[in-house]
DNA sequence: CAAATTATTTGACACGACGTCAAGAATATG
DNA sequence: CATATTCTTGACGTCGTGTCAAATAATTTG
């Protein structure tokens, strides 16, 4: 066997890098393979295509992305972990310059609309995965708060609102690229889930 | 002058559909002139490009949305007109089979990094505009019910928080395509905002 | 230590997309 | 009836994805 020439770690990197930047149909092949100083047919030998290669990228960042959630939600009063959400939240859609957005909505509108069509679907599954888990996050996150009488609404329904909103601010950063104002509608989601009558 | 052998306006809805159904990047010209029967050189004569097409095309559904959304505010208690805009809204992500989900945020995600980047940048502003208008809509309703002793909140703080969610919305039906699940989200935020502590 | 094995690399190819251009076709105008 | 003007048509260049066979280089085996 011949040993690969490329670091598989570092080509998933570069190449999420350019995923994020430009979204998977904006991003050729060439471009990775020029940034990481590899032959394009060295890409489909060792990832088999494009939405391959994005699929094994997108886990790693996913993966990454989950703990750094579980971190900002997991000290404070619910209060200031509900904060730390929207602030990680808000701070990875505007992280690079330009601003690169957030790669999970960012993919979830680049699907194509036949229903079971190829890998398309397996990546669908990878975004809806990630915000399911994110979903489960801030729900135990308000089931704590709770059980310690800081919030008496329904978790699983205001956590649902809760990542919808971040769903919306991923898109409204696209359309406005105002951070402020992203994070002044952060700050009344917060009002409204904690705030809510008879709270 | 020699006359033009296909009609302006059935382009664009021909063009429109198919934008609609597998974005802008997933639509070629060819597509379209198979679709309308129309030579492919013959849109670049009358359009000019791709996204020249497109954007005319968008601004007719804009206009036409932007009416029946109107209407959709334009009647009942607030509770009532809030229902039917997210019915509205959601009806409109889930028209079509499959369901073609939200042009307007698919746009908005689609679009380039860079930041004067060609017609890019014209058509953010398209997108904008029509989340904008929206907006305002909502929340001139919201005043208007403000008036009548049915909300007391800040009309404009909740009118962004609504249309986020709503773009929210947009982002889950791709993720999930459970339209209970949005009609659920949305009954909720009409609520939160409804029922905010003190009204 | 030499040689076969085996995966990786490389370059050529087919195909489809965008956009441009010059030449042909059809109407309006003088 | 001829001319000018616009639309149409088909060919071209460039770039994208994905495939394939041939060349290449290390490891494993004898």
């Amino acid at each position: 066997m011949r040993p690969r020439e490329f670091d598989h770690d570092d080509v998933l990197r570069i190449a999420f890098d350019q995923f994020w930047r430009k979204g998977v149909r904006g991003t050729s092949l060439s471009d990775i393979a020029r940034d990481a100083g590899v032959q394009r047919g060295s890409l489909y030998n060792a990832f088999g295509s494009k939405e391959a290669l994005f699929l094994q990228a997108y886990e790693r960042y996913a993966g990454d992305y989950l703990l750094a959630l579980q971190k900002a939600l997991g000290t404070g009063s619910l209060r200031k972990r509900l904060t730390a959400f929207f602030d990680l939240t808000i701070t990875n859609f505007r992280s690079g310059s330009p601003p690169r957005g957030c790669p999970t909505t960012r993919g979830l509108m680049e699907l194509g609309a036949a229903e079971g069509e190829g890998l398309d679907e397996e990546a669908r599954q990878a975004f809806a995965s990630l915000v399911s888990r994110i979903t489960a996050l801030v729900q135990d996150t308000l089931s704590a708060g709770a059980r310690r009488g800081e919030f008496n609404g329904n978790p699983a329904a205001a956590a649902l609102h809760i990542v919808t909103v971040t769903r919306g601010l991923a898109v409204l950063e696209r359309a406005y690229g105002d951070e402020a104002q992203l994070r002044k509608i952060a700050a009344h989601a917060i009002d409204l889930v904690l705030d809510k009558k008879g709270g």
